[in-house]
DNA sequence: CCCTTCCTTGACGTGAGGGTTAGGTTGGTG
DNA sequence: CACCAACCTAACCCTCACGTCAAGGAAGGG
C-alpha cells in the first residue's frame, strides 16, 4: 500500500512525521482517483504544499480539507473554475482582507447559484423517481402479464 | 419560423397535414437544440420517420414523444447506448415479442440501476443542500461582522 | 542486490454535445 | 417570378472532467 514498508508509529499509522501525506493516502481518504487529484492541480485548484525530493507530491491537512471541500461542492455543479473562484474568496474572508464588501457581494452571488442548483436538482430528482416508478410499472405489468 | 408560410389550418396550426413536423418544430416543443436532436440521430437513438423531398427531417408524434421520453431519462445519467436499449427494450415488450422472461429481465436491470441512481440524486442534493446552508452561514457570519 | 509498491510525466481517448464555416436546397409567399 | 426563412450536408475544432495506458523513477524491506 504505501510506497516502501519503513518502521511506522503504530499509535499514528498513516501520519508522515511532518503532517504530510502522499497522493495514494489523499485519494483513499478523500474517495478521489489519484487522477482526479493530479488533474486538480494541473489546473491549479490544489497544489500539494511540498514534494519530496524525488519528485512525490506531499499532501498538508489543509490539502485534504480543500480536497474535501470541493467534494461536498461537486453536486452543485460548478465548474472547477467556479470553485477556485469560491475557494479563493472563502479564504480572502477569513484573512481580514481588503474590500470585504465586494467580496461578500461575489459570495452572495454564488449563494444563489447554488440555491438554484438546489432546486434544479430537486427537479431533476423528481423527474428521475418518475420515471424509475414507471419502469416499476412496466415491470409489474410485462412480469406475469 | 416555419419553412415558408403556406395556409395552414387555423385549428391545427401546428401539425403538417401528415401529422409530421420539421426538425425546428420539433426544438421548439421539447427544448432540445437542433444540434442535440441531429446528433440523437447520428447515434441512431432517434431517425425521424421521414424525409421530404427535398431532404428535410420529417418527425411522427411518436419520434416527437421518443425524444421526451429521452429527456425524462436524462436525470438518471444512462447513456445513448443505454437508453437507445431501453427504448428498444420497451418497445419490444410493446409487441409480444419472443423472449419474454429474458426481455424481462433486461428490464430489471434497468429498473434497479435507476433505483440505484435515484438514490444517488438524493445524496447528491443532501450534499448540495449542506453546502449551500454552509454558504448562507457564512454569508451572515461575514454580512454585518 | 532485488523486489514490490507507490509514484512520476506524457500522451491520447471519451461522452455528449456546442459552435462555426461554407455552400447548397426547399418550401411557401407576395 | 423573386424572395426569404428554414432546412440540408460535411467538415472541422472546442469543452469538461476526467479515464486509460505507457514507460520509467523513487522508497523502502529482505
Amino acid at each position: 500500500m504505501r510506497a516502501g514498508k519503513g518502521p511506522i508509529d503504530p499509535e499514528a499509522p498513516e501520519l508522515s512525521r511532518d503532517g504530510l501525506v502522499q497522493i495514494g493516502q489523499v485519494a483513499e481518504r478523500t474517495g478521489l482517483s489519484l487522477r482526479t487529484i493530479r488533474f486538480y492541480e494541473e489546473t491549479g485548484l490544489v497544489v500539494p504544499t511540498a514534494r519530496s525530493d524525488g519528485g512525490f507530491r506531499l499532501y498538508s491537512d489543509q490539502d485534504v480539507e480543500r480536497l474535501e471541500v470541493i467534494k461536498r461542492m461537486k453536486p452543485l455543479g460548478f465548474s472547477l473554475e467556479e470553485m477556485q473562484e469560491l475557494l479563493t474568496l472563502l479564504h480572502d474572508l477569513g484573512q481580514g482582507g481588503g474590500d470585504r464588501a465586494a467580496l461578500v457581494d461575489r459570495l452572495q452571488m454564488f449563494h444563489e447559484a447554488a440555491v438554484a442548483r438546489v432546486t434544479a436538482l430537486r427537479d431533476q430528482l423528481a423527474v428521475a423517481e418518475g420515471f424509475a416508478d414507471t419502469l416499476a410499472a412496466q415491470l409489474t405489468t410485462h412480469r406475469t402479464a
